[in-house]
RNA sequence: GCCGGCGUAGCUCAGUGGUAGAGCAGCGCACUCGUAAUGCGCAGGUCCGGGGUUCGAAUCCCCGCGCCGGCUCCA
């Protein structure tokens, strides 16, 4: 028998006879732990024979290509089990994810949490009995009389969609499901298994479709990855702004007030005070120009900007009176156009930016409403700069090289970018002049690579009026949710007439960059609440030091020295109540403060404070000047 | 909006048909204390709201509201 040469990512080379499987191959190597191949680039089933030369590569749990099979294969487990307990169950499709496994399936009512013990328990059975799991490749035909057959009629749309003339399933004793694998070598791999929960899910994502019932679980090779996953959740749940939010006093929200309608309590207004504070000044020396605009405006303003059109449902109904129909502003944008709009402009004087921190009222969903992620009232860090065409890459590259430094100063590090083309086929949403879109997701495209930016393209993610350019974060959690924006416009400048006055002498439309840095308010401080896990650098601290009395006669000296560092631009406060110092300290610490200042017999003699320091515990007696200066550096650093 | 879960004191939670409880927080008193919880006492509840079943409802049923997890959508 002819004999191919394997060749191993560590540049061993091994022959074999041709057919061999790449489970022997695996067991040859002593990869035992392998699930799934890479066959010249592409995975393969273990059980799978090589017929040819090839690269091949095997993969474990570590591995993400790996890890995704394995949560693959144990969506179907899930399936099998699903489908024995309840045999009239249709499912629908059931794909790996980041941290797990999904399957939507139809069982004619919802799951509820005994239904998930039994299932979870069911698994775990059929996992113990280590089925091998193989794959049969049928004609499409008859793959579709046997969903015919079974009445699985989610399977046969999904058939619908699947020109090839073969279609391959994967089965498992009695159970097969259509799948394009490849899959685990037997259920045995599946070691620790948890359902987390259920939930109803459109199917394909259409709330005009039926609604399914959706299993999320995740599984690992081994019990302790579970129990560490587990409690990794639970840190997160610690680092939740909502949790953090209530605890350290930053926002509320009410009832009676409504819902989606953030209160911001005064720790929290201090918070946003500062970095308000901070994005004006810096926008400031960048040359924008802070506007103020009203909350209402007319109804015809948002028809013009065709934002009445296309973002309707967003928006909350008019109001009529005085022959006005008035709506809450959804979006700054046709207020600035129409401060633009105001004067005449020269070339000259282009480009022009108006920024402002605009309130702005959006209706959300309720289902959708989480925290201070997504609310109705917000308050976005707005601007919109006015250019001629050709300063539109020094203008965008300006506003991504502002996000750098704010995200820098900021110390936020995990995010990524997201360039939000327009989807051709979608006519009815983005306006239609291809032409203006093929230049203006050029135009960006060319500014992100001089700019040597890694970035992941989403198309159909553009607003009607261009392409954009999003910073994704990702909450405590997991959700993912945008942050900052610069979005590219040719077309409201057109809708609303602008105009700027050329070297020719003729108008011309400017073109508009809408952008977006700290976000709305309300959503970045939720991310930094999560981000810095209530902890705020100094600089944003709401109260960056408390001063703690020993004993009663103390308070005196305590009030001085907060009067003092008041004075020297600090925000201090003292602890007066009749504890001991060990109980004020906890309090101060657990609500965050970076610096405690204890302060007894010995400190008010020398006018001096004991700075106990947030992370690093006691720095010992200090010059209260000495202090001040300290904090100032790290203030001024963004430490 | 849709599906599911949850809603008891400011917070975390116990209480599954017989008249509501704990810890922490709050207030008062004593201790006057040196780097993550001093002790004692007091007060605090339309048990989310409304309706129903029952001799009797926090508990069972119905409707509504809110929150949480998803679906969908955006900063």
């Amino acid at each position: 028998m002819a004999e191919i040469e394997v060749r191993f990512p560590d540049g061993k080379r091994r022959r074999y006879p041709q057919g061999t499987p790449l489970a022997r191959i695996a067991a040859d190597t002593g990869r035992a732990d392998a699930l799934v191949a890479r066959v010249d680039g592409r995975l393969v089933d273990l059980a799978a024979a090589l017929d040819a030369e090839a690269a091949v590569e095997f993969l474990n749990f570590e591995d993400p290509d790996g890890r995704m099979v394995y949560w693959h294969s144990s969506a179907h487990l899930m399936a099998q089990a699903v489908k024995q307990l309840f045999p009239q169950a249709q499912l629908a499709i059931g794909p790996p994810i980041e941290d797990g496994f999904y399957y939507d399936i139809d069982i004619g009512r919802p799951f509820g949490p005994e239904d998930l013990a039994q299932i979870e328990e069911r698994m775990r059975d059929l996992a113990r009995q280590d089925q091998t799991i193989e794959r049969v490749e049928i004609p499409r035909d008859e793959a579709i009389r046997l969903y015919q057959e079974m009445g699985e009629r989610f399977k046969l749309e999904l058939l619908e969609d699947i020109p090839d003339a073969r279609v391959s399933f994967y089965r498992q004793d009695g159970f097969l499901d259509m799948c394009r694998g490849p899959h685990l070598p037997s259920t045995g791999r599946i070691k620790a298994i948890k359902l987390l929960s259920t939930s109803g899910a459109y199917w394909r994502g259409d709330e005009h479709q039926p609604m399914l019932q959706r299993i999320y679980g995740v599984t690992f090779p081994e019990p302790a990855q579970l129990d560490a996953y587990l409690h990794q959740l639970e840190e997160a749940k610690r680092r939740d702004h909502r949790r953090l939010g209530r605890e350290l006093e930053l926002f509320a929200f009410a009832e009676e007030v409504g819902q989606g309608l953030p209160l911001w309590l005064p720790r929290g207004a201090s918070v946003r005070m500062t970095l308000e504070r901070y994005i004006v000044d810096l926008e400031t020396q960048l040359g924008y120009r802070h506007v103020y605009t009203p909350d209402l405006a007319d109804v015809e303003l948002y028809k013009i900007s065709g934002h009445w059109e296309h973002f309707r449902e967003n928006m909350y109904p008019p109001m009529e009176i005085d022959h006005e129909e008035l709506v809450l502003k959804p979006m700054n944008c046709p207020h600035h156009i129409m401060i633009y709009k105001h004067q005449q402009h020269s070339y000259r004087d282009l480009p022009i930016r108006i920024a402002e921190l605009g309130r702005m009222y959006r209706y959300e969903r309720s289902g959708t409403l989480a925290g201070l992620h997504r609310v109705r009232s917000m308050t976005l860090n707005d601007a919109h700069i006015f250019c001629r065409p050709e300063q539109i890459e020094e203008e965008f590259a300006g506003v991504i090289r502002l996000i750098q430094r704010v995200y820098r100063d900021l110390r936020i590090e995990a995010y990524r970018y997201d360039l939000a083309l327009h989807d051709p086929a979608s006519k009815e949403y983005y306006h239609h002049d291809e032409d203006l879109w093929a230049m203006a997701e050029r135009l960006l495209r060319q500014v992100l690579d001089d700019l040597g930016l890694a970035y992941t393209s989403v198309l159909g993610g553009a607003n009607f009026y261009g392409p954009k350019l999003d910073v994704q974060i990702r909450t405590a959690t997991g959700a993912v949710e945008s942050l900052s924006t610069v979005q590219l416009d040719f077309l409201l400048p057109r809708r609303f007439g602008l105009e700027y006055i050329g070297e020719d002498g003729k108008a011309h439309p400017p073109v508009m960059i809408h952008r977006a840095i700290i976000s709305t308010m309300e959503r970045m401080i939720a991310f930094l609440i999560e981000n810095y896990a209530g902890a705020f650098p100094v600089w944003l601290a709401p109260e960056q030091a408390r001063i703690l009395p020993i004993a009663d006669r103390h308070n005196a000296y305590a009030g001085q020295v907060s009067v003092r560092l008041r004075e020297a631009g600090l925000r201090a406060e003292v602890d007066a109540s009749n504890e001991r110092i060990s109980y004020k300290i906890r309090n101060a610490q657990m609500m965050k403060v970076p610096y405690m200042l204890v302060v007894g017999d010995r400190e008010a003699e020398s006018g001096q404070v004991a700075v106990r320091r947030r992370e690093g515990g006691d720095l010992g007696p200090m010059a209260l000047d000495a202090f001040v200066e300290r904090v100032r550096q790290e203030v001024a650093a963004k430490a």
